[in-house]
DNA sequence: TGCGTAACTAACTAGTTAGTTACTTATGGA
DNA sequence: TCCATAAGTAACTAACTAGTTAGTTACGCA
């Protein structure tokens, strides 16, 4: 008995380079690149598999192809831009850093994985994403200690990390808190980890440094 | 010409069990479950691939041993015993976990590695071990509150996921903060980041929650 | 209308990987 | 001393996986 046959894809190169790229960021995010297999995504994606080497060149550059769209997003210091309460605007950058985080899974995801299986040349580009949003929070800290808003003693590059860490730290942590909850008693909501995090690394008020 | 024919390995069956262990632990730390060659276990541990098959079953069953074997470490409770005043056994507490990680870079590696990857089972498994740890900070929390040490909002549940994630994430961030060095001026030790990161979670003397 | 080419497809291949088989050798107790 | 058995080995296999080949279909343009 012939099997009904499958239905030819549309002649849209551009609809298939997307597909392919946006199947890819989640087999990516879920397996890590060794993990990921290049026939799940092409079947995720519903295109044949030869695609992904016409487009991307291999698994490699697909995979490049992934981190690089993700993290071409310098708009922190548009979210910041230049209020004049340079407290305030740390902690929007922190909240930002956060949902960025929490909201995008996968993202979260990818960044980790790439800490941890990335080359010195991948970690680069992580760095280079990030450098500019460095900068903002050592001009901000700046004004902070210089306005009083923040103790002499902040330190932009420890912070930074702090941020980084605690943000990357807890979508790590979140699965296993997730299932822990019917366990444990303990449960917060991830808006009050983030308060909780903001009073952290800025104080309550705005007198700790 | 005939090869030199290789030594036979000494039949001590406890010490390939162990050498075996030792080199999943630095190959798994590395490259991740999926990664992992057990031809490269096998090769760095100088000892037969079969032998694997025969002491643990399959990759997965080596995998889980190196897990437990790391994670039955409760001796947080004995490190922090009660030295009655709970601020400072607090302070002691998350310097351990930092030195832990810090100096055991493959336990740290391991621990995100499983949070990624890890199912639900091997998640519960990483929370069980976490367990009494958690009972300790809510004691000791309680106690600090009690006394005056800790502001009265001390959260328990929030004070361990921010130390965890502050402790994963740092570690993480390590590999790219370390490539970084030669570019951005900022440095600090690691040693500079814990006392910060204790200064973020337990205030500067002890006046916050 | 028909033709050149870009988009697409199915089936294949070469190489890798977890896991196995069938065997040899050392060790300790009867 | 001899043999039962645990420890160890080399070579193999079945399954899988990244990447390729050779060919088919649809679209734009002359």
């Amino acid at each position: 008995m012939p099997r009904t046959r499958r239905q030819r894809r549309p002649r849209d190169a551009e609809a298939t380079r997307r597909t392919l790229l946006d199947a890819a960021t989640s087999v990516f995010a879920e397996h890590g690149f060794a993990g990921a297999r290049v026939d799940e995504i092409a079947e995720r994606a519903g295109v044949n598999k030869r695609m992904i080497y016409a487009y991307y060149g291999d698994k490699e550059g697909l995979y490049r192809e992934v981190l690089s769209s993700r993290l071409s997003a310098p708009e922190a210091s548009q979210i910041v831009a230049d209020t004049g309460e340079p407290r305030r605007a740390l902690e929007r950058l922190v909240r930002w850093y956060f949902r960025l985080l929490s909201e995008d899974g996968a993202f979260a995801r990818l960044l980790a994985w790439d800490m941890l299986t990335g080359g010195a040349r991948r970690r680069e580009m992580l760095l280079d994403s990030a450098g500019p949003a460095l900068e903002l929070v050592t001009a901000l800290g700046r004004r902070a200690v210089a306005t009083g808003e923040l103790g002499p003693g902040f330190d932009p590059a420890k912070f930074r990390a702090a941020v980084v860490a605690l943000g990357l730290g807890y979508s790590l942590q979140h699965p296993a808190m997730e299932a822990a909850r019917a366990r444990t008693g303990a449960r917060f909501t991830d808006e009050e980890f983030v308060d909780y995090a903001c009073r952290l690394l800025l104080g309550p008020g705005g007198e700790r440094g």
